[in-house]
DNA sequence: CCTATGATTCAACAATCATTGAAATGAGGA
DNA sequence: TCCTCATTTCAATGATTGTTGAATCATAGG
């Protein structure tokens, strides 16, 4: 990921209402939820929350399809990978005894993950 | 990390300035580099530095220590972890599977990091 | 004590970003 | 086709953020 995505990615995730979105979309997985259920989640008017999944999708945080009427939006896991990487670059380069604790702290291996019931 | 300080965190590295004083900071190792220097490497204004070195301290990124007349920043390798531990919780929160390749490729590996000569 | 050096603070200005409400677009059903 | 629902777009306004240069603070040395 090249430096100037990575910031365009950490502006997104700057914005409150941003990350909140980006949070539910994660908790929402890949089925994800439409415009109109976000706005209401994160109780912001419908202009304002278009707007701002407008700037998550520039970011690569959050992928759009239409569904019928909707406009369902999903987290890009690819996309918070990448940026999750350039991160670990950055930190841990030269430096892995380092980072090592957060990567066990994270809850990213299975075993530690409390599994969602197929919500 | 709660999420009041995970964005303002995103948000110190939503800048160039600041984004590239992390990465050189990194690169300096706990050795840290003095104000002044930061300002030459990266081509500003010495009162322009201090204001974002400052935004930079504020959300945990970097730590100052005076030694002599100079003020020597670090990056701050704990709140960095902090803010990857806070990203990866998100992201894979559920889906451990997804973010598993982002680890691999994140040179975290202590046999895939090219070590310093003691820089 | 005086001067020089390294860094920060402050106020002013410029630029970017967030919010709002009204109008427009696009898709489906009568 | 016409109507309705879901969402986006647009222009205007307010709020936040970045930059600049001058002034201030702190440390070291003569």
């Amino acid at each position: 990921m090249e430096e100037r995505q990575a910031r365009t990615a950490f502006a997104a995730l700057s914005q409150e209402t941003r990350l909140r979105i980006v949070r539910l979309l994660v908790q929402a997985g890949p089925d994800g939820m439409a415009a109109g259920a976000i706005a209401e989640a994160v109780a912001v008017s419908p202009s304002n929350v278009s707007f701002h999944l407008k700037d998550l999708e520039h970011a690569g945080m959050i992928v759009p399809r239409r569904e019928a009427r909707s406009i369902i939006y999903s987290a890009d896991f690819t996309g918070l990978s990448d940026l999750i990487a350039f991160l670990m670059k950055d930190c841990c380069a030269g430096h892995p005894e380092i980072c090592a604790p957060a990567l066990a702290d994270a809850q990213c291996k299975p075993s530690t993950v409390k599994k969602k019931a197929r919500a």
